[in-house]
DNA sequence: CTTGACATCTAAAACGTTTTAGGGTATAAT
DNA sequence: ATTATACCCTAAAACGTTTTAGATGTCAAG
């Protein structure tokens, strides 16, 4: 039995709507009054009761966060660090963080966004790996609902986003490779339909063209972002008569995923052949050699990203 | 402008009650009004306010999961596939899941708790990696308020908790490593106060016991789960005079980390030294060579856990 | 024709806040 | 003595549900 706004009016002989607003530090409390009403809290161990605030205020202080994960069990910890940068920066400014996981791309990933939206459980929502036909970005401006993407789109409507340069981090990474003297290079990208993929093949590609090289199309491969994936692929490239001397992961879990292979095929790393990631997830540092990678602020994007979407709403809120 | 109750019971001619029962589908609406007014929802776009049905029914079906980070900046594919797991089994049966991120035992976790329990922003809520004299195990049973852990504590008092047999796993694979010859052997345990450092070291203790062997203190080192520190006393291991034949890692990201070290060493790990690790994350089946693990089903945990909640709160709300 | 039973519906209270609009009661100005 | 002006406070409505207790109407049995 908690105590409620009532519990203290009652005892103090006052309204409750006095309590209230001697609690909110509105003005029109006479001093002394607000003095026992928050004396009385004090002792009574009051503490809000955040539905009822929120039923009133009709917003509930939390944003949504829907992990795109491939397979039920999955495990990365780009989205842990993502996760830890969105939830500090909310904490920062009371608001909750209502997370959920989901296989992209599924009915059930639509549901999750409707529960949010329809229930209202939340006041706006972070899209991440945003997709270059993306259902949940078309639902959300079809609502308008308030979010904010981690990466662009191709849909057409606007709508606010945070991106990082991924066609400069992979160009300049590709140069490097180029510039050490490596002539033929493979690249696994992405997921097709994600939309970093595209960026990231562009500045693979611009980097190649830049030192006239062709793209053998046959080095070019999508995975899946995990390491089991970086693993499959590095050894179809690695086990090919005219294999590669460089290989670009797109991420830092494939990335090691080809190191592993590489290293049971008893190649040195760095040396027989070059594999460079994307992300800097901390594991890349600690492995061996360590791997080289396009340094991606992760969780600072997700501190970004999450005030991002406080800002819209609170502007919305005013406006 | 969200459809309300009220607004199909204008539209209907009927009470907003008689619009309540009939989409909860009580006895005692007449067929023929249920149906009107499961059409008239249908079509008009009804969802239901869940924070006014919240209030009213005194609950939020929402469970909290507060993730103990080192450092704000972290990143751990262990709890990634936590909360996938948590996630997951929460999505089943309706419930939502409120995350946090804080560094263990400081005022912000505390905090964290006090957010979830005293603004009745969740049901219940997790509570993993438990800590000897576990500030939060107290709070919350002072507090009697649901919660399930995720391992056991020296705390008096009762409440619920899931664990896995630690010392069993760290003997098995002490054992072996002694069976395949190894008199020498090291350890690096969790951070002291967390209970399960106790367990594994209890594993460790009894399988070198058992085989005669004496326990040499300064091969035992705690750290605090990351590469890094895997890394770090990985590194101070290894480059003894003295230096162990096989090394014990309490997680596989510390494992990782030695292993790092040992192929900067220009050890090669299984012959010139032996690395084992505990959780079975993704990242060890793709290592190289791939890590000798304790399989710990992680993200079958996070499920249990959740779900024993759930019943914990249901079971509450029915007795 | 009355009574009771049953089916269907509804008014109203409740959940715990915030906020609007206005009611008193001083004190100060006329 | 009256009016104006602050100042402090409160009643009541509102947010959107669920649920309790009771109203209304219908029908069958007596």
């Amino acid at each position: 039995m908690p105590v409620t706004l009532q519990d203290i009016a009652t005892k103090l002989g006052v309204s409750v709507a006095t309590v209230s607003r001697a609690l909110a530090g509105y003005s029109g409390v006479a001093p002394t009054t607000r003095q026992r009403v928050l004396q009385a809290a004090r002792e009574m161990g009051y503490h809000p009761n955040v539905t009822a605030r929120r039923l009133q205020k009709q917003r509930t202080d939390t944003i949504g966060f829907i992990i795109p994960t491939f397979g039920p069990r999955f495990s990365d910890p780009y989205f842990s660090e993502l996760l830890a940068g969105i939830g500090n920066a909310a904490g920062e400014q009371d608001y909750d963080v209502l997370v959920s996981t989901c296989s992209p791309d599924t009915p059930t990933e639509a549901q999750a966004y409707e529960r949010f939206v329809q229930g209202r459980r939340v006041d706006g929502t972070l899209v991440v790996r945003t997709r270059e036909h993306d259902a949940r970005i078309a639902y959300l401006l079809e609502q308008q609902f308030p979010f904010i993407a981690f990466g662009r789109s191709r849909m057409e409507g606007d709508f606010c986003y945070l991106d990082v340069d991924g066609t400069a981090g992979i160009r300049e990474v590709t140069r490097h490779l180029i510039n050490l003297g490596h002539r033929r290079l493979a690249i696994i990208l992405p997921p097709e339909n994600l939309m970093f993929a595209h960026y990231r093949r562009m500045g693979f590609e611009e980097a190649m063209a830049e030192a006239g090289l062709s793209v053998e199309q046959t080095l070019v491969e999508h995975g899946d972002l995990t390491e089991r994936s970086g693993h499959e692929i590095g050894w179809a490239f690695l086990t090919r008569d005219d294999s590669p001397s460089a290989i670009v992961a797109c991420n830092d879990l494939m990335a090691l995923g080809v190191i592993s292979v590489a290293q049971r095929l008893e190649l040195a790393v760095g040396r027989d052949v070059a594999v460079v990631g994307f992300d800097d997830v901390s594991l890349a540092a600690h492995s061996h050699p360590p791997l080289t990678t396009v340094r991606q602020p992760v969780y600072e994007i997700g501190q970004r990203i999450c005030e991002m979407l406080i800002h819209l709403l609170q502007g919305e809120t005013l406006g």
